[in-house]
DNA sequence: CATCGACATAACGACAGTGTGATAGTACAT
DNA sequence: ATGTACTATCACACTGTCGTTATGTCGATG
């Protein structure tokens, strides 16, 4: 139950996701993130190394640069399911709002 | 971005995820969350507060007793989605040390 | 080998979240 | 009314995390 919740920290962060959705199209070097988010470089890079030692995203060095890539594309899955859940919790809370009302 | 990371936010404590457990087989009251769980009554109050504040969760006073229960039970489909990720991801991280071994 | 770009890490300050113990509020029974 | 369970909230200390600035490291290139 522990590391079920230490899963969902690794996604519970604006910045992290912000990362995750810059590699939804595959794998990026570290600049590439950085330009793609506007992160600045040393945060993009603790990111990268949290969602590495969480086993989401596999670090591959290629000459001076060093790519990054989701290993399972699920996760993907995971955010659009809790995305999809999110919304429809809005929503039931405005019908819960407009009932009062 | 901001409000789903919030959204993983909410499971990302085990405390809170052992409240969300014990709500798995429907309404209950905060005493029975508390022997359930094992945990402080003023801690249970304060996790069911944010789940009802977060929309997970419906309050629902009944006499002197304060009962609480899961509005959509999808969230229990997320959470499961979750554990089955977070297991293949620790498998390929044992396989990826295999590997090297 | 000197340098330059790319990436990683360290140190720090700021802030948010957690758990606890004490206390307050509330319905109910006697 | 008073006491008793149930629930909520407060104040506090503690810890963890985030972002920044500065610096370190490594590979490529001249």
């Amino acid at each position: 139950m522990e590391a079920l919740a230490d899963y969902f920290k690794v996604f519970s962060e604006p910045n992290r996701l912000a990362v995750l959705d810059a590699l939804r199209g595959g794998a990026l070097n570290v600049t590439a993130v950085v330009e793609r988010t506007g992160l600045s470089q040393a945060l993009v890079s603790k990111h990268l190394k949290l969602l590495t030692i969480a086993g989401v995203v596999r670090r591959r060095p290629e000459g001076s640069l060093v790519f990054y890539e989701v290993i399972d594309k699920n996760v993907f899955r995971l955010i659009q399911q809790a995305d999809k859940l999110l919304l429809a919790t809005r929503r039931q809370q405005l019908d819960a709002l407009v009932a009062i009302l």
